[in-house]
DNA sequence: CGGTGCGTTGATGTTGCTCAAAGGATGTGG
DNA sequence: CCACATCCTTTGAGCAACATCAACGCACCG
């Protein structure tokens, strides 16, 4: 029990570069829970006062849509925080949290984890650091759905797992339902274009997750390719 | 000069908390620089080492799509701060800013404000709160977005800025051009949805940015009618 | 004044959403 | 271990929304 409320702030960026000393304290104030697979975490419209800490599996945070859509935003994995906006600004939840496997999570009352903030600065630094990574990662999402072509979407993120995997061989960190709506479309669409690629010999699917990307320069074309469909004349 | 650079500190709502003395030596960081209306403040790619605060004007934030369109992110006006991602990751700019007006900003060294930061944990914490604010927008606009149906992001515009102004005379605080931009559609599409709303009797135009709303009820159904398409037999 | 950029309106084509139906995959309980 | 339910995925067909192209009116500026 306290082992796991141990494991919690050792294992996350925003604490464990903290002496020993300082994450006792820490430990002492967070509190462990448990979702099953399916769970709801949290409901858009409930207020906010407690920072999640991620311990083991995966939960996923979406949002409904103004048309009532479920918009896939992130996935958060061991190591990884949330609840950190209404945590200085009191507002409600804009999203929800869903577990997507069975999960642990530790929990911190939102007034003592702005106190650890006026204690210790560098945890603030930290805190900084990840929002900042992931405003930036959100205003990239944003530029990417204005792309108003589905194809050059999902062949950017297609291209982004090569980046991040460092190989051709990609796993999908999620369902195609999700990915679907986080890259702003449907299941079908999706599912369309894949096939379309593999048909091309773009791309080779295997399994539910698994792709290898064959022909990359040709999935770098489609991205590039604003005004191919222009006239093939003019260029 | 030593006063535009006062003005500047004392402006900031990261700043204007703390205490003469302390904005003092704030003020010994800074530099002031003008920018003329068009002029580029900074390009993507380029290196970030700076954290700027607009003190006068307007500056316009935003980045190149995979496929080259211009998304617009957000405005930045009095008192906002820009430059922050890098300033903790030390990564490339990733966004365009342009002044939309003629513009003073202040400027302040990478290294001299995250001394700042350490110094000054109350600093921290107001600029987490930005933070958290806009990321909270850039994904409320990211679920926007991926709202198929341009006509429900302009109605849902128009709300927002209803909400904010606290009145149904509302001004559109960016062209149309870049508005069409930040909404993720063509300047056509908006000048339609608009003049549509007018021609329904839901809003009136006056002049280029300068809006009326009429009747409201009528813009929220539009917002809420995902499957009012279904069938007109519903209605 | 001519020039440049924004805003409007019209005509046309195409993308991708919707609905529908059926094939995997996975899991649950008998 | 199998039968059934559920969810994810794929494929098909039709249609509406929207981007694109094009042309013109309008404002602002040198």
């Amino acid at each position: 029990m306290s082992s796991s409320k141990k494991m919690c702030v050792s294992l996350v960026p925003i604490f464990n570069h903290l002496e020993e000393e300082e994450m006792k304290k820490i430990v002492e104030l967070s509190n462990s829970k448990k979702y099953k697979k399916g769970e709801i975490i949290f409901r858009s419209g409930e207020s906010e006062n407690h920072l999640y800490i991620v311990h083991k599996g995966k939960v996923k945070i979406f949002r409904l849509t103004e048309s009532g859509k479920e918009q896939f935003i992130r996935t958060m994995e061991s190591g990884d925080f949330l609840g950190e906006l209404s945590l200085f600004t009191k507002n409600k939840h804009n999203s929800f949290a869903e577990a997507m496997t069975d999960v642990e999570i530790c929990v911190i009352e939102r007034n003592d984890f702005q106190k650890l903030l006026y204690q210790f600065p560098a945890i603030s630094l930290k805190v900084l650091e990840e929002l900042s990574s992931r405003l930036e990662s959100a205003e990239k999402l944003v530029s990417q759905l204005s792309s108003q072509d589905a194809e050059i979407r999902v062949a950017s993120y297609l291209m982004e797992l090569v980046d991040i995997h460092g190989k051709t061989e990609i796993m999908l960190p999620m369902s195609k339902k999700d990915l679907a709506s986080y890259l702003g479309t449907t299941q079908e669409t999706l599912s369309r274009k894949l096939s379309g690629f593999q048909q091309k010999g773009y791309i080779k699917q295997s399994g539910q997750r698994k792709i290898h990307i064959i022909d990359m320069a040709a999935i770098r074309q489609i991205i590039g390719s604003r005004d191919l469909r222009c006239k093939n004349s003019s260029r």
